[in-house]
DNA sequence: CAGGATCCAATTCGATACTG
DNA sequence: CAGTATCGAATTGGATCCTG
């Protein structure tokens, strides 16, 4: 019998109300915690792989980059010596933080009144 | 504008974030929605979907069967003839509330700002 | 140490079809 | 209408190795 192709799927970009939008950015592993260290002030690599003993250097360094190219997290090279790389949050990034904080809260609700399991960072 | 002035970076973090148990209720695709669609009162299937008309009905009643057992989302049958269900966020639902406000406003500005991609409601 | 490249198992989610 | 079952494409994110 002949080849069954697949339609294409619709794989429609994330969707109805403006959380998507925000979704978007906040969506993936690690970044709201990335966002939440970088809050304080800026940081570097290997400050964040401390303060989240769990992720991996890919990791950080993908939400690192993505979160660049989305105007949250700027790039800067120290001149020092070696010279070394800092990050911290754009404008933009700062106009995160009370999403970040209100699921920060939530989250301290949430653990207390589960009395759950033990998360790192 | 020219290189960010660099303060100082944080000597302290921020405590251990609970980011990471807010988002295993928040994060996967189409949660937010749902319950922001249900937080202005409990809704049947019929009427989420058509909020959110881009949502298969196998995503809507996943998501509906993994908020109720995270105790976030009630599933009610309301006598009627026929009989039909309802679904209605419990008080551990309600508590997530501040936080998708948080992100919905945030998604708001974010749309203003970046100019993309039209959303509805 | 800071980070990129590659490989791969697991998860995610859309489309489709089916049931009461 | 209200939902479930199955399939499979695409994405995810961890582990590992490689680089300056």
């Amino acid at each position: 019998m002949a080849l069954k192709i697949r339609k294409n799927r619709a794989k429609n970009p994330p969707p109805t109300c403006a959380v998507g939008t925000c979704m978007q950015v906040l969506g993936k592993a690690w970044t709201p915690n990335v966002i939440w260290y970088l809050s304080a002030g800026p940081r570097r690599f290997g400050e964040l792989r401390h303060d989240m003993p769990q992720i991996s250097a890919k990791m950080l360094s993908e939400r690192l980059r993505d979160l660049e190219s989305k105007g949250v997290v700027e790039r800067c090279v120290v001149p020092s010596s070696p010279p070394s790389a800092e990050y911290g949050l754009t404008e933009l990034g700062l106009e995160l933080m009370p999403a970040i904080e209100a699921i920060v809260a939530v989250g301290k609700r949430l653990k207390e009144r589960m009395g759950q399991a033990a998360e790192a960072a």
